[in-house]
RNA sequence: GGUGCGUUAGUUCAGCCGGUUAGAAUACGUGCCUGUCACGCACGGGGUCAGGGGUUCGAGUCCCCUACGCACCGCCA
């Protein structure tokens, strides 16, 4: 037997006992005649002491270890002399009576500790290093727990876990495909789902009537710290369901977890924003509602004063920045700075400073104090308030103060990980004009239903139709989405008609699906979580990369395993490839 | 596709206005040390300053190119 105990597992009641532990060694404190070793395992360390009485072979043993060796000690519990109230095995020790070496190890490249000195790139290429300490297990463990307690719920509300092929057939809309050549269908290739939203309606249709899985997906599209080439969904749909029965489940859901994982409780039904009031009081469709400053539509007030920046603007938008009238003249030119940045593209920054004696602004010379104190107010703004101003296209002027908004609640400390405030957008925009292209596409996808009411303008007017989609949202992060789906042909057919599809190239694309809803297809609709997403969220953290066990590198590369790499000849050939050289 | 920042010892970093033998901390090695837990003390080894080109009497330092990393924009139905 290797071992009796985990190196989490004694306490002051174990003293006395005779045990064997095993682990790494993570720290050897040689004090001459004693040696104290941290022995560490992902239950915890625990302290062996090797002392001057111990046997020679015993010392001769301690003598010998590094840092990561692995290393089994069978010896007696004993109370500590020096207890160390910092650490849960703090009181006891083991006093090694046989020190055994299982293996050796080189010295490792960083240390691996609670904090490492090591930087992310070389973590990264020693990842089965990285993950040996405390945080990285910590995190995998909560990602353990929290499929479980997906499980564990989807279970009882009668849904089904059924998985869905990775080798499937590409679609060109949407992100782009990772594709798989077949070596037994030459020229052709398989795609890797980006999610596995066709295949799970067909499961509708197949009379499954509640299905979730917990899958990868692929999208060959560039990374961000929350974004990897494969990232794993919560997928889900149900059939016989109105958005309304959706949303029911799943805030249910979304609460179960807050309270099994993190003893949160949300007693009220969660939030439920318009698009449109999403957009226009915290410009995104992904507002973070852990503190206010929303934002006031100024258009109408602060026109026909002779300010043409304002006069010429479609949209004047503010927001009162609490407590912020005092910030320096050298603060509020950072924001400038901040919000002229080609990331936002404003052109520049209105500001007025809102005191109990009067409010100074850099609009003065068009507007009286009192038309200035005015403004202020519509935007919410107290004595000791700052308010801030931006203008221009609408979306663009409401986009761009939101990026202010995270910024003035970044340095104001507001974006507190361990508060949460969850919410669903709902009554998304069906289409969405992409100016480079000049077309619609299907803000969610296009099987997507519109709301009934704005069925009639689906010809006349799609930027006014509105779609049955939501979107799960917490503190400024998209963590879900879904819609309730099209399961009339007729509808469908007119859907990709206005997406601009030709009916033979929906056929050629989507024909497996339009074909399978011919045989009675259940109206159904569905939704996925990003599950990596929704780990970091829960454990506070802005990367997702720290919990998943081997993620990519910003370009797509897995630098432990140095993939991608090159075929050989022989694999090319079989495949029917031949290799060009990338454009120089 | 684009923007910004970065690349110096095993590691994390400093290195000023271009100047003679490139430093610190930590890790590593050796020795000493009976209660450490960031152990302490002493000594020691350790550098293609990412790669290439240029400017200069002289480049870690300035300029250009390339590679790589991080963050972001585009992109992600």
């Amino acid at each position: 037997m290797y071992r009796t105990h985990t190196c989490g597992a004694l306490r002051a009641a174990n003293i006395g006992q005779t045990v064997t532990l095993a682990g790494w060694v993570q720290k050897v404190r040689n004090l001459g005649a004693m040696t104290f070793i941290d022995l560490r395992d992902r239950y915890g360390i625990t302290q062996i002491v090797v002392e001057e009485h111990s046997a020679e072979e015993t010392r001769r043993t301690a003598a010998e270890l590094g840092r990561e060796f692995v290393l089994q000690v069978t010896g007696r519990v004993v109370e500590r002399e020096s207890k160390n109230p910092k650490m849960p095995t703090g009181e006891i020790e083991i006093a090694a009576g046989e020190l055994t070496i299982l293996n050796r190890s080189e010295v490792p490249p960083f240390t691996i500790e609670e904090v490492s000195d090591g930087g992310d790139d070389l973590r990264m290429k020693y990842r089965y290093l990285d993950l040996r300490r405390p945080p990285l297990q910590r995190n995998m463990i909560l990602r353990h727990r929290m499929a479980q307690e997906i499980r564990r719920f989807l279970d009882a509300e009668g849904f089904l876990e059924i998985e869905t092929p990775f080798l499937v057939g590409s679609t060109p809309e949407g992100a782009r495909d990772f594709v798989v050549p077949s070596r037994m269908n030459p020229n052709q290739f398989y795609a890797l789902p980006q999610s596995p939203q066709t295949l799970k309606q067909l499961l509708m249709v197949a009379g499954y009537d509640r299905y979730f899985q917990i899958v990868r997906c692929f999208r060959d599209e560039d990374l961000r710290a929350d974004r990897q080439p494969e990232f794993t969904q919560i997928d889900c749909e149900m059939s016989f369901v109105e958005q309304e029965d959706i949303l029911e489940v799943f805030e249910r859901w979304a609460k179960h977890m807050f309270h099994e994982v993190l003893g949160i409780d949300f007693p009220e039904p969660l939030r439920r924003m318009p698009w449109i009031e999403a957009m226009e009081k915290y410009g995104s469709d992904k507002p973070d509602l852990r503190f206010g400053m929303e934002f006031h539509d100024l258009t109408a007030r602060v026109q026909g004063h002779g300010f043409s920046v304002f006069d010429t603007a479609e949209y004047v938008c503010g927001f009162a920045a609490e407590g912020c009238a005092t910030y320096t003249r050298r603060q509020i030119d950072a924001l400038t700075e901040f919000v002229k940045r080609p990331q936002v593209g404003a052109k520049g920054l209105i500001w007025i400073r809102v005191e109990q004696e009067g409010v100074k602004s850099s609009i003065d010379k068009f507007y009286s104090p009192e038309e200035v104190r005015a403004i202020a107010e519509a935007c919410g703004a107290k004595a000791g308030d700052m308010v801030f101003i931006l203008s221009g296209a609408k979306f663009k002027a409401l986009t761009q103060l939101c990026a202010l908004r995270l910024e003035v609640a970044q340095q104001l400390g507001l974006r507190d990980p361990k508060k949460f405030a969850p919410l669903w957008v709902v009554d998304f925009p069906m289409f969405e004009w992409d100016e480079e292209t000049q077309r619609f596409y299907a803000m969610h996808h296009p099987f997507t239903s519109p709301k009934p009411e704005d069925i009639p303008y689906l010809e006349s007017d799609p930027a006014r139709v509105r779609a049955n989609a939501y979107d799960f949202v917490c503190n400024g992060t998209e963590i879900g989405g879904g819609s309730i789906r099209i399961h009339d042909p007729k509808l469908q057919a007119l859907i990709f008609k206005c997406l601009g599809f030709t009916p033979e190239r929906a056929q050629e694309q989507f024909g497996f699906l339009m074909n399978a809803f011919k045989y009675g297809a259940p109206p159904h609709g569905g939704l996925a979580f990003g599950f990596d997403r929704l780990c970091s969220l829960f454990g506070g953290a802005d990367s997702i990369r720290d919990y998943i066990a081997f993620p990519k590198n910003n370009s797509g590369r897995d630098v432990m395993l140095d993939a991608p790499g090159c075929l050989d000849q022989t694999q090319l050939d079989e495949l029917y490839l031949e290799l060009r050289k990338p454009e120089a």
